[in-house]
DNA sequence: AGCCTTTGACCAGCG
DNA sequence: TCGCTGGTCAAAGGC
């Protein structure tokens, strides 16, 4: 099992005097679930998927918000936030109705060569999540392993257990990121950094990063300012054994097999190489760990042409997922998997240059850095021509992303998604139809609403522009589609984006969803797209 | 016995 | 052409 495979392995050339990363002394996952699950509203319903799904990662980081004051608009909150960090974690007080996810991506947004993250800690420019504590961690708990849970219900305290892996949540922060063409930040000081990924989705090379010497401010940013969610905390408090130190990423649902390990130049650690065992499965994945086992990164090449092994092995004790979390993990697999299997070979001939070059800084994806060029963001995007790929969007988002790359720190957690493809992001392959648009006070520019056009389907999905940053595009779907990807949108990035769609409606509001029974989460893209 | 990790060697791409 | 580098191979050994 890829956890199991993932151990450190005594480095074959170890490395000397390295910084050391901070340890990671999580609770038992059973107890440290439990403590999860019996916080908050308790609520237990699985999502729409039926299967113990919860919501993503967005969905979990928004249950931090979930208890703010009002629910202004994104466009606000943005623009509060790029004015005034302070006063974004204002906007998402206490009182926050809707339970909000910030996932925002580059200005340097990459058709072709996306790059997802999830920044654990907010970017310079775009400060959306609340600086008052959420909730605590136990001593020696990192984010990593926070989000290495089995639940990752931690991050949504008050909607209870949510039998969602990381790389779940991941997986469905990944495939929206997918859709929204390009980067993606978690814009929440919560969320901290993922052990692990879902491995290849829609032809896509999904990149963890962890950045440790972030670490020591975690203890800040993910302490409890909650009382509701003091439970959790205390009873990881008790669980935890000191002892339990989490080495290697969590059960991404598939297994690999470790077949090379080198110290390439330039990293700090030795890189693992891995294939996935199963047979005609050309996903690999390369590891890089600190000399304690943390996973500092993780890149994941390939496309699964097959579903999850369902049968994980026993040796597999680091994880405590129980049957609904690997059914969840694999069925959100699988999910990825259908309809989009011809992506394997793009996602091999992807050149290590197209790789790199899309990897993009944080700074960029928040506008600090070189992002600043190019030109203002599409909401006509999305308005318009969701079914075709814009070539020329295309050449200019890899050469923002090359722009980019040259930025790129490692100073903060990130999680990268390297499509290996050139896939239309944008496009997730459903039908929308404009039936609203409407301007929001103290942004200049309007939200945008879309229906699905496919009779029955309730699914919704707004787009607002940031008022501060033209470039800042931000989505939000609600409901679940309970149809199929219409089938003159069958192209490869159609698909791909339409699995992307098809997730994530796992958090969407059951007024919306025919299966949704979960409170409200609304998934909220930031899409900074390029012309 | 099968599967895995380890690890030195080899290969290919690139400047 | 050569050296560097990342990626892969494959034998050996362990579980």
């Amino acid at each position: 099992m890829a956890e199991n495979e993932e151990r450190p392995s005594a480095p074959s050339k170890p490395t000397t005097a390295q910084p050391r990363r901070p340890t990671i002394t999580p609770p038992p996952r059973a107890a440290f679930a439990e403590g999860l699950f019996n916080n908050g509203s308790g609520t237990v319903s699985s999502t729409g998927l039926g299967m113990g799904f919860s919501p993503g990662p967005m969905t979990l980081v928004s249950s931090f918000f979930a208890e703010s004051e009002d629910c202004k608009s994104f466009s606000q909150l943005l623009a509060g936030a790029m004015a005034s960090p302070a006063s974004a974690a204002g906007h998402m007080g206490p009182n926050f109705l809707e339970q909000q996810v910030e996932i925002s991506s580059g200005d340097d947004a990459v058709v072709g060569e996306g790059d997802f993250r999830f920044k654990q800690s907010r970017p310079a420019g775009l400060v959306i999540a609340q600086q008052q504590p959420i909730f605590s961690v136990p001593p020696g708990l990192s984010p990593a392993t926070l989000l290495e849970s089995p639940s990752l219900g931690m991050l949504s305290p008050a909607q209870g257990p949510f039998g969602m892996t990381h790389q779940q949540a991941l997986a469905q922060v990944t495939a929206q990121a997918a859709q929204a063409q390009s980067h993606i930040q978690i814009q929440a000081d919560h969320v901290s950094s993922f052990s692990s990924a879902p491995g290849n989705i829609y032809g896509t090379n999904v990149v963890l990063y962890y950045h440790t010497a972030t670490d020591a401010t975690l203890s800040d940013r993910l302490q409890i300012g909650d009382e509701e969610n003091s439970d959790f905390s205390h009873s990881n408090q008790r669980s935890q054994p000191s002892s339990y130190t989490v080495d290697k990423p969590a059960d991404d649902s598939y297994n690999w097999r470790k077949y090379g390990q080198k110290q390439v130049k330039g990293s700090e650690f030795p890189r693992s190489y891995y294939k996935c065992t199963h047979p005609g499965c050309p996903v690999k994945k390369k590891v890089e760990r600190s000399l304690d086992g943390q996973v500092t990164e993780i890149i994941y090449r390939g496309q699964h042409n097959h579903r999850p092994p369902t049968n994980r092995r026993g040796k597999d004790t680091g994880s405590l997922n129980g049957s609904s979390n690997n059914q969840g993990s694999s069925e959100l697999a699988s999910q990825f998997q259908s309809g989009n299997l011809n992506k394997s070979k793009e996602g091999h001939s992807m050149s290590k240059k197209d790789q790199e070059s899309s990897q993009v800084t944080p700074e960029n994806l928040s506008g600090t850095s070189d992002s600043e060029e190019v030109d203002d963001a599409e909401i006509a995007m999305d308005a318009k021509d969701e079914d075709e790929p814009d070539p020329k969007r295309q050449n200019t988002e890899v050469r923002v992303s090359e722009a980019a790359s040259s930025h790129r720190t490692v100073t903060e957690p990130r999680i990268i998604v390297q499509t290996t493809s050139e896939v239309d992001l944008l496009d997730d392959g459903y039908r929308w139809r404009k039936y609203g648009q409407k301007v929001v006070k103290g942004n200049p520019y309007p939200r945008s609403y879309y229906k699905c056009t496919t009779p029955g389907c309730n699914v919704r999905k707004h787009v607002e522009r940031a008022s501060s940053d033209p470039k800042a595009v931000i989505t939000t779907y609600e409901g679940k589609h309970n149809h199929d990807v219409p089938a003159a949108k069958t192209s490869s990035h159609s698909t791909a984006n339409s699995n992307a769609s098809q997730i994530k409606p796992q958090n969407a509001k059951t007024d919306f969803g025919n299966n949704n029974q979960q409170p409200v989460a609304r998934l909220r893209l930031k899409e900074e797209h390029l012309t």
